[in-house]
RNA sequence: GCGCCCGUAGCUCAGUUGGAUAGAGCAACGGCCUUCUAAGCCGUGGGUCGCAGGUUCGAAUCCUGCCGGGCGUGCCA
């Protein structure tokens, strides 16, 4: 819809041109609109304004002349021109019902049709194996996770990569720690069922035992030289750590899996290559024993230039090395036509560095956009990072349970007539809902506060909010005995309540697009609360089983029926199952 | 020091490439359950958009300076 009226608008300034009214070389970015005062008409363009001072015209005259210029269509019903010259839209209330009658027919909605798939390689979730998953990595997993099923949606190729760290020096440490505990026969997998208990056990006796500490240089060393004793015991812990990942993703509802894992270590062998490419480049430089490269565009205090050190004076390697490497993986391997960092806002320094090297280096073609889709920090209630009550960094596995634990409190004190065994599976999808919709629903590069009792009310933007408005419409038409696909009729818009769903409905497309190009989930986390808030005051409002009108009864109930297949997908895109009851 | 990000209602947050009287939710206050789930709906109050200049027909948004906060900045990732 909105699409269709930007290239109606895009012809009136070609028509305009052609009559000489605007010069050839005018391009203007069209701008449009969906006015929150209803009596600004249904789209709004300030075309005529920004292009008034090089007409030389007033802009109400040029919007005239633009209005004039329109192509013949039946999507637009009306233009007025308001204000200084803005130019108010009405919508063919027709085309609208044509549309969400296509919607209904599809099973995807109506999204996607316009697109030309891509493939599109996505960096998410990368933790590091060494320690268990905590609340740092929350943001990555679900936020990647998001984007990825949008793109999906969109009919775009989508290969997920795992980046997660399982190479360096912390990891002789942890093998040292493994042998001896091999060594006492005791079970590894059962002391590694806590792997943060082993990561600090192991780090404990590296700080305070120098000869423990010999052990997991040497260690370390044996490791990147092949040693197959050494790799044995790395496999093994690794293979632990990554099963204590996937039971995370798992809860989470997170699409993650074994096949996506592409770990740091299995760029091992490029990297030497990478390191020469770049001196044949003509790129490296030497500087106090390292192997750098010094790019004009990077540079500290006074012009002094920043390296990025791709090899230590030790002859080690270092994550630019291995980002490069990756990088072009994903290029010549994959033939990404995007590739997309779902890293750490504090990284922009590096992923800056590293886009602008690869690119210089020949790794990856200028046809491959790469982009950092930074995010901020977890804060605590004190506007502190988050933490748990002993004050060390919390789990990601005791969040989840704590959430489920809250919200199946919150469950037990509404009186309900759900069995026991009911209430725990709804408190299961609430509580780990709520935790990743208090995320996605904020701007993801901003930092943002983690508070339990915001995220599990059921007041909101919230994600126990959005199941229920799904409910209330399943119970409908449980009530009448009907599924939500055999409805038979034509949509009318009788009332205004009738209206604002369906032009909020018919706004699902243009939702996913703004989410799939800019990589914000909480675009859509705010039009799916819009959504439900349109229903109920819909459903308030308007009575559907209740109606007498038998077609206008059929016609509400395909806008109750889009309604919970959007609310659904749209969940689904946010990796958040729907419940028939609650 | 240099660089990046942020500062919007008491609180948590939106505000898209500059657009119309700066929007939600929570909290506060007032209504609405003999009718499809009231975990809901309808309404009221609440803002010098950190401060000061500038650009513009128009600035929360762009530019400059200042104040306040966060982060990054050579051999961790």
């Amino acid at each position: 819809m909105k699409q269709q009226i930007e290239v109606l608008l895009h012809a009136a300034v070609d028509g305009l041109k052609e009559q000489g009214v605007l010069s050839d070389d005018a391009a203007p970015r069209i701008q449009l609109d969906r006015p929150r005062d209803k009596s600004h008409g249904d789209f709004a363009s300030n075309l005529a304004m920004m292009l008034a001072k090089p007409a030389k015209k007033s802009p109400r005259e040029l919007a005239q002349l633009i209005i004039d210029a329109i192509p013949a269509n039946d999507v637009i019903a009306g233009c007025d021109i308001a204000g200084p010259g803005f130019i108010n839209i009405r919508v063919n209330h027709q085309r609208i019902i044509d549309q969400l009658e296509q919607a209904f027919h599809d099973p995807r909605l109506g999204v996607g049709s316009s697109v030309d798939a891509q493939t599109i390689v996505i960096d998410y979730s990368s933790p590091n194996l060494a320690k268990e998953m905590h609340v740092g990595h929350l943001r990555s997993t679900i936020i990647g996770d998001a984007i990825a099923r949008t793109l999906e949606l969109q009919g775009h190729q989508v290969i997920r990569q795992n980046h997660v760290g399982d190479w360096g020096t912390q990891f002789g440490m942890l093998l040292a720690h493994m042998e001896d505990v091999q060594k006492e026969s005791a079970d590894v997998a059962l002391q590694l069922s806590d792997l943060e208990t082993f990561y600090k056990a192991a780090k404990k006796r590296f700080d305070a035992e120098p000869e423990f500490a010999d052990r997991a240089r040497a260690l370390v060393v044996k490791l990147q030289g092949g040693d197959a004793y050494c790799l044995n015991l790395w496999r093994q812990f690794i293979d632990i750590s990554l099963a204590h990942c996937q039971e995370v993703y798992d809860r989470l509802g997170v699409k993650l899996t074994r096949d996506d894992v592409m770990a740091e270590s299995a760029y091992n062998d490029e990297l030497h290559g990478i390191v020469a490419l770049l001196r044949d480049k003509g790129l490296l430089v030497e500087d106090q024993g390292a192997q750098c490269v010094f790019l004009d565009e990077f540079t500290g205090k006074e012009g002094e230039p920043l390296p990025i050190i791709v090899q230590k004076k030790d002859g080690g390697f270092l994550y630019a090395t291995t980002d490069l490497a990756a990088a072009r993986y994903r290029a010549e391997k994959l033939h990404a036509d995007r590739a997309i960092y779902v890293v750490d806002a504090r990284q922009a320094l590096h992923f800056n560095q590293i886009f602008t090297l690869a690119r210089k280096a020949g790794l990856v073609p200028a046809s491959m956009s790469m982009e950092h889709m930074g995010f901020g920090v977890v804060l605590g209630k004190d506007n502190r990072p988050f933490k748990s009550r002993d004050g060390g960094v919390t789990k990601l596995a005791d969040l989840l349970s704590e959430a489920e634990r809250r919200a199946g409190d919150l469950i037990a004190s509404k009186n309900t007539d759900l069995s026991a065994e009911e209430q725990a599976h709804i408190a299961s999808v609430v509580g780990i809902a709520a935790v990743k919709y208090a995320d996605l629903s904020k701007n993801r590069t901003s930092d943002y506060v983690f508070d339990w009792d915001t995220m599990i009310s059921f007041e909101g933007n919230t994600a126990p909010y959005l199941l229920y408005a799904y409910t209330r419409v399943n119970s409908m038409f449980q009530k009448a005995g009907l599924t939500m696909g055999d409805v038979e009729g034509a949509i009318t818009l009788s009332t205004e309540q009738d209206t604002n769903l369906a032009n909020k409905l018919a706004q699902f497309p243009e939702i996913i697009t703004s989410v799939a190009n800019k990589g914000m989930p909480h675009f859509l986390c705010g039009y799916l609360f819009e959504l439900a808030g349109a229903f109920s005051s819909f459903y308030e409002a308007c009575p559907i089983l209740n109606s007498d009108d038998e077609a206008l009864k059929a016609s509400r109930l395909k806008l109750a029926a889009l309604t919970a297949r959007t609310l659904e997908q749209g969940l689904a895109l946010l990796g958040i199952p729907v419940l028939k009851r609650m």
